[in-house]
DNA sequence: TTGTATGCGTTATCAG
DNA sequence: CTGATAACGCATACAA
């Protein structure tokens, strides 16, 4: 029995000093990188799981500059939407063999950037990030721009950034669900956002008043409700108002009103809800709720395959796609 | 040769030089570990900015061993429960300048050990796990049991796991729950559990099945259902069974049947509704809700203190704490 | 087929 | 106060 070091980590050297080889040739056991006689082989592989050997991702990853990890960038993780985005990416990078990074920032730019920092300073191969900043200028120190790490935006679009991007646009489904509130007669239709500074937020605020004004409805402000955390006392406040219509523009403030609705024994039917769900889920629940969904799957397929292609090709075009959320009226199937 | 070199990341060496000092000067600015002369000082801070300079992250942690970088392994990053846990555990490492990386296995042992290796390889100075594992066999290859990196199990209970935990026990809240069922004359009472192996969903089972003997109420095989993916399915079937009651064991189902119930017009008042959720949160929203609730920020910040505990000291005995999740009724405040 | 030597970016030691 | 230089664990070109 030979008493294994318990108090260092065990290292390449370890190992080859115990298999009575080089450190040359334990690494090419593990990588494979260059043939090796059957029986050092075997003596090798053996010796490493005597030692319980694993080789340091730091410094291989240092060495190599290659990490086969991919990280991910959201603001909100206990918003579902980005946790169904994570797992969406996470499977498709997971047949690819690729690691997935998670890291949260809580809405907040310092945050954003230490983490793009950690990350890029050698942690990953490549970056996906739904960035809760607007303008691109604070990343630019940290984010290589000589194409060193791919990157991609996702969902959150960042003014004059300088990377492949992939947006889910509202515009067009908001519209339509108030086109048919209005058109069901409803004139006192409240709006409940998130954060007020973010593309997808402006983007559906604006739909929702341009329509309004399409149909000759004034906006009342007070309908309008920015909703930082949690939406309940905003949904009483608008229901208290006289509103007969509510639209809860994002997937966090939709959960809100749906608690609240059940609740306090509201209806669809009494208080109209125009919910924002993932298409992927909503269609097994909320079917009876007026909803607007989003294309989580496309969005996640659609972020990596832009990741590859720029890794493939770091000098293409910049490329920015835009998908679009659809609006879709109850089945009513009750 | 595959390093790829051409996209010249900036290193200490081309600061050094830039600036016409030596590198080692340069470390010491950055980490304030020798003094410098503050002319020199502001000189190289100022070549550091011009050139746009980030120490490597990997070189550093390769270097000194240490990371100042925690790792955090989830099972599903899409249950909510999960989500705020992380949450918390951030918003209080962020406190003590940890970085947190969170890693999501999908439930997978295969991707939980994967991740583990990932972390344990230099990655991360510590470990927070909510092992989808009931046996430490398993873990027992990839996790360093010399204390070399210390490691917290959290909230799901790893057999003969020979680390620091903290877990919730919903026995005694569950079993409150089914009582206050039955004693409001409630006889056909669904119970409805996510993954049938994992130690909350037994102890809850259990908890159920033994207040139903108690009152001597005979167990209907067909009113316990396991919902591996969405529980909608199996809510109607439940009613459709006759069920007056439903205990909704997890989070994840509890989202579910509150979003059931609404979509299809059911009040509690028509099938009681026990709902399982985060205490921070439940008592802004679903106050007219039987609830099961538990002590996410508790358990939070018991992980972290046994965690830093165990980085200093390496050597103490293993403590394994019990939170309690609390029954409460509705408030009725309608 | 295998071993030797080198260097990746950083920090730490020890001279100067 | 500052500068050489030696490690850290690993992968690889090249020599044997």
């Amino acid at each position: 029995m030979f008493k294994i070091d318990n108090y260092n980590k065990v290292t390449i050297k370890d190992v080859a000093a115990r298999a009575g080889v080089s450190t040359a040739t334990v690494s090419n056991v593990i990588n494979n990188s260059t043939p090796v006689k059957e029986k050092t082989k075997e003596l090798v592989l053996k010796t490493i799981k005597e030692l319980n050997y694993h080789p340091d991702r730091m410094a291989r990853g240092f060495k190599t500059g290659k990490t086969h990890t991919i990280g991910l960038i959201v603001p909100d993780i206990s918003n579902n939407f980005f946790a169904s985005l994570i797992e969406n990416i996470e499977s498709i990078l997971k047949e690819r063999n690729y690691q997935v990074l998670i890291a949260n920032t809580h809405e907040s730019a310092k945050t954003e950037l230490d983490i793009i920092k950690l990350f890029t300073s050698g942690m990953v191969d490549g970056l996906i990030i739904a960035s809760s900043m607007t303008e691109y200028k604070p990343l630019e120190g940290v984010l290589p721009k000589n194409g060193r790490i791919p990157v991609v935006f996702l969902e959150r679009s960042v003014n004059n950034c300088p990377f492949d991007s992939v947006m889910i646009s509202d515009y067009a489904s908001t519209a339509q669900s108030v086109e048919y509130l209005i058109e069901n007669g409803h004139k006192k239709i409240g709006f409940l956002y998130g954060i007020n500074t973010i593309s997808p937020c402006i983007e559906r605020l604006n739909a929702y008043k341009a329509t309004l004004l399409k149909y000759h409805i004034q906006i009342n402000d007070s309908y309008i409700k920015n909703v930082p955390l949690y939406a309940f006392g905003e949904i009483k406040n608008l229901i208290d108002e006289g509103c007969t219509a509510i639209v809860a523009s994002t997937n966090k403030v939709t959960i809100d009103a749906i608690m609240y609705y059940l609740n306090n024994g509201i209806s669809f039917d009494k208080i109209q809800l125009v919910g924002y769900l993932n298409d992927s889920f909503a269609s097994e629940s909320m079917t009876n709720m007026l909803s607007v969904l989003h294309p989580i799957k496309e969005l996640a397929s659609h972020a990596v395959k832009l990741l590859f292609n720029r890794m493939a090709n770091p000098s293409s075009n910049i490329k920015n796609t835009v998908l679009l959320s659809r609006f879709v009226k109850p089945q009513n199937t009750k």
